[in-house]
RNA sequence: GCUGAAGUGGUGGAAUUGGUAGACACGUUGGACUUAAAAUCCAAUGGAUAGUAAUAUCCGUGCGGGUUCAAGUCCCGCCUUCAGUACCA
């Protein structure tokens, strides 16, 4: 009987879809397990080899535990907001709606092609209204909360004290400042190229994360939310999180918590510029100070003469962008502004200077520069010979370490950790200074400039804001009739006139045109889940109760800051109002690593007479050009006449080589625009899904990036074959009711003993090769008995779902082997008859001894534990003296 | 620069608390079956030296030290690669 698996796995991924048979209950007495896959965005092109990663490790998971005896969850739905659909919409004209359906259904079917054990009644679509209706509530929810510094936490806005004597529209400007969700102008990241304000968190190194165009900083009012409230209670709960550390670390450093003081310097009667440091023990070292060129006090302070000069600097500096901004780290600028102030410990005159190395978001937006001590401070009173004193003692011009204080009057010979806090109480006494603490971490801008989002549902009238009632959630999307902005650069929804504005008694109110950025359906789909079909709640109390925590999220890193602090953020403020049970959305956290691709690269003559081999590109100047992988063959074989075919640029060309045209690969990220995807269609065509199942698994730790190589897959294919061959011989079933050997339990119960570990532990490649050496060792002792062979079936059905069902039906059972419970092994068939120890003599060689079996735990330890014992050497028959050093050193002395 | 992870055969990668390094798989070589190929099965496969051979000896986990009877694993100092982050005072 052949192992078909074209028509297997066909007909169990239908057998599973119609009875439903991954559907989960939310009451059980079973204990739960919640397995979270981060939703992907249905995206035009499909899933390459590298998404299904994480799914197959979760499914896994999610297969095990159940055969463990739990009751799991296991969802899957859509991320489907978003860019891509949007800007097709814009060139084509068609409803991003409808992109984003057409996409899904070929999504889902890919998914279900794998195998995966979703449970599908439980789908969500963050573009749905029904679902995007809870994250305009969990929005309102926000808006009507303020975060209480006493309590540490959210409270309903109704419970703000408002200060006396302020008039109506002032409690509703103070009520407003206080939201959690609040509209502010401030400078944004504004990507022209995008048409869109951008997060913080989405603008690398002065370009957007998606597309990598150009930002720029502009004032513009935006809605806020007050992540920075919670950036301590973000980051102590970190803790307790069974995360991976890269990943903690990365939200620290978000965070970017720091402690130290800031320090007012005394500019003339009216004014003074406060100033954060880290180092107040410096403090006698600081001859001058930095503000950044927004710094407001500027215009009070600047002197006559520089006037012009400054603001010349200020108009500079202010068009850059952010990138242009860090091209200029190592040839800093600056101007003196004119004017002095005191230096409130040495009381020395010291110059203020204004240079757009000192940042305004963040502490003061001003700063005491120490020179000897600083090494940006170093390099710009360099450049323009500014007084540099040392106040730590070291060999060094610049230092940044600590030591022993020095010019520094009284106070010299203080060790400088000490002197910190010394300084600190004396500035504080003076009415000078105070401890403070700052983050990194900016406020979490929320509105983007977008049509394919959330509607924000607020309505704005002259005195502030107003949320929509509940009962009228959902906010529904409008119809446009372009999804481009407006010409006077609002966002598309302002296209529609009729939804734009709205009266209410009479009154007349504008709707927010803005709409939520992409995070925000993502920020709580994992509650969805518990109960997606609920009109009146996000989810039960109940269901919420029973599933939360999630125990397992299984993600890529790329989400380390983004879409991890958010929905961390979003759910404590949950927490806070009651409406969720635990502290953190996500108990264990475990990061797929990347799948890459291998580019296939051709050399170009630069005399553009042709094409040449790698072995001969060294003879001759050549330029790399990327080839399609479809061209080449596993031993980097180009296929020249088939690329000739199909692409009439190389019709003509000549090819130079030795033997066979070889490629030059390179380990890249997959992508499209890299000729590199593998497709899994084409895996699950040639080998089925088992096998490619197992081959992800196969190919190295989960976490871990690595190349995709097909190469090895004909091993666990076979596999599969040997593994199909163990039960059937050429007709039929060959597995009896025989009495299995000794030999035959020490394999099976070795494998579900190192298996079930393995899993446990995520080490999902060793549990395969374990899979592979069972089913050798078993072929090899022509094992039969059913007692063995039915246990292994449900020990591999995790990996390879279809072949083990399709076996175990054969085997006469009649309900899905995903009902049978995982096997327990017994340790009295993993005892070896001997003990074996390593034993060194005089440090050099070695040799095994065996104790003897009856030896008892007890007795070994005591022998070791003891002075000496005396063992048969194995391969002499002359008993040696053995000394055994406590701690389990064995020494041979002959 | 800082933070995090990693460096083991031709390749992907295994190695509980320090205890026979290279499991498992790919690839390669040889063999069986076949008219032939595919498929399947068997054997060998880190390097070097000696030997007809069984075998023996030495060297081997990025580099240099150290601890230990014993180090891929622990400690100190470097190098390299990948990822994240960056004028954060």
């Amino acid at each position: 009987m052949e192992y078909n698996f074209v028509s297997i796995e066909e007909k169990w991924q239908r057998y599973w879809r119609e009875k439903k048979v991954y559907n989960s209950s939310n009451s059980s007495d079973l204990p739960k397990y919640y397995v979270l896959d981060m939703f992907p965005y249905p995206s035009g092109s499909g899933l390459h080899v590298g998404h299904p990663l994480g799914y197959i490790a979760s499914d896994i998971i999610s297969r095990y535990k159940r055969t463990k005896g739990f009751n799991v969850l296991h969802p899957m739905g859509f991320d489907s907001f978003g860019l891509p659909a949007e800007q097709y919409a814009i060139k084509t004209g068609q409803h991003p709606k409808i992109t984003t359906e057409n996409n899904i259904v070929r999504f889902k079917e890919q998914l279900n092609k794998l195998g995966l054990s979703y449970d599908w009644d439980r789908e969500i679509k963050t573009s749905d209204s029904s679902y995007y209706k809870w994250t305009q509530w969990i929005f309102l929810k926000l808006y009507n909360s303020y975060f209480d510094k006493e309590k540490n936490k959210a409270v309903n806005i109704d419970d703000l004290k408002i200060p006396k004597g302020l008039e109506n529209d002032q409690i509703n400007k103070f009520i407003d400042s206080k939201r959690l969700a609040y509209i502010d102008t401030i400078d944004v990241n504004w990507c022209e190229e995008l048409g869109t304000v951008l997060a913080n968190e989405e603008v690398i190194g002065g370009l957007s994360e998606r597309g990598g165009y150009p930002v720029i900083r502009k004032p513009m009012k935006q809605w806020v939310m007050r992540i920075t409230d919670y950036a301590d209670r973000l980051l102590e709960d970190l803790e307790d999180l069974d995360w991976p550390e890269s990943i903690k670390s990365s939200q620290r450093n978000w965070i970017g918590k720091s402690e130290g003081a800031e320090i007012s310097f005394q500019v003339d009667n009216n004014n003074k510029i406060d100033v954060f440091t880290t180092r107040p023990d410096t403090i006698f070292g600081a001859t001058y100070l930095v503000l950044a060129p927004e710094h407001p006090i500027l215009d009070l302070i600047v002197a006559e003469n520089q006037k012009e000069e400054i603001n010349k600097y200020k108009e500079i500096s202010s068009s850059k962008s952010d990138l242009e901004r860090q091209e200029n780290q190592k040839n800093k600028t600056g101007v003196f502004t004119g004017s002095y102030a005191i230096n409130p410990m040495s009381n020395k005159k010291i110059p203020i200077w204004i240079s757009d190395y000192v940042l305004y978001g963040y502490g003061t937006g001003a700063i005491m520069a120490v020179p000897a001590h600083d090494e940006r401070d170093y390099e710009f009173a360099n450049k323009f010979n500014l007084e540099i004193v040392k106040v730590i003692n070291s060999k060094d011009d610049f230092y940044s370490g600590s030591g022993e204080i020095i010019n520094s009057g009284k106070y010299d010979g203080i060790d400088s950790l000490e002197f910190k806090a010394v300084v600190t109480e004396i500035l504080e006494k003076k009415g000078m200074g105070k401890k403070t603490t700052n983050y990194k971490l900016r406020d979490w801008i929320f509105t983007r400039q977008r049509y394919w989002g959330e509607p924000i549902p607020i309505l704005h009238s002259d005195n502030g804001t107003k949320s929509i009632d509940e009962k009228n959630l959902p906010l529904e999307l409008p119809e446009v009739d372009s999804y481009l902005p407006t010409a006077d650069g609002m966002s598309p929804l302002a296209r529609n006139d009729e939804w734009k504005s709205v009266s209410i008694d009479g009154k007349k109110y504008f709707r927010e045109t803005n709409t939520m950025p992409q995070w925000a359906g993502s920020c709580w789909y994992y509650l969805r889940f518990l109960d997606p079909k609920n009109e009146f709640n996000f989810a039960s109390e109940e269901s919420i109760k029973y599933w939360m925590p999630v125990d397992l999220y299984i993600g890529g890193a790329e989400h380390a800051v983004l879409h991890l602090l958010y929905s961390r953020f979003w759910h404590k403020v949950l927490y806070d109002l009651n409406f969720v049970n635990t502290k953190e959305p996500f108990k264990k956290l475990v990061n797929q690593g990347m799948i890459l691709g291998n580019s296939a690269y051709i050399f170009r003559k630069t005399d553009q007479t042709g094409y040449v081999s790698v072995e001969l590109e060294k003879k001759y100047s050549t330029q790399k050009i990327l080839v399609d992988i479809k061209y080449v063959n596993e031993k980097n074989e180009l296929n020249i006449e088939l690329l000739r075919k199909e692409n009439s640029q190389f019709e003509k060309a000549v090819f130079e080589f030795d033997s066979t045209f070889k490629v030059h690969r390179e380990v890249e990220k997959m992508s499209k625009s890299k000729y590199n995807v593998v497709n899994p269609d084409e895996i699950c065509e040639k080998f089925g899904t088992d096998t490619l199942r197992m081959y992800e698994m196969f190919l190295g730790p989960l976490e871990q990036s690595k190349p995709w190589n097909t190469a090895g897959i004909s091993g666990v294919h076979n596999f599969l074959k040997k593994f199909w061959k163990l039960y059937f011989d050429s007709n039929s079933l060959k597995v009896d009711d025989s009495k299995p050997n000794d030999n035959n339990l020490k394999v099976l119960h070795k494998c579900i003993k190192k298996v079930s570990s393995d899993i446990e532990s995520f080490s999902f490649n060793t549990a395969v090769s374990t899979l592979m050496i069972t089913v050798n060792e078993l072929t090899a002792q022509k094992c039969r008995s059913k007692e063995i062979l039915e246990p292994l079936l449900i020990v591999l059905s995790s990996f390879a779902p279809h072949i083990c069902e399709e076996i175990w039906e054969r085997m006469g059972n009649t309900e899905s082997i995903v009902y049978s419970s995982f096997p327990e092994y017994s340790e009295c068939y993993l005892q070896d008859s001997k003990k074996i120890y390593p034993v060194s003599i005089n440090g050099k060689l070695k040799y095994k001894i065996e104790l003897p079996s009856d030896f008892s735990k007890e007795e070994i330890e005591a022998a070791i534990l003891s002075d000496e014992i005396f063992i048969k050497k194995l391969e002499g028959n002359k008993p040696k003296r053995v000394i055994v050093i406590p701690g389990k050193i064995i020494n041979f002395v002959i």
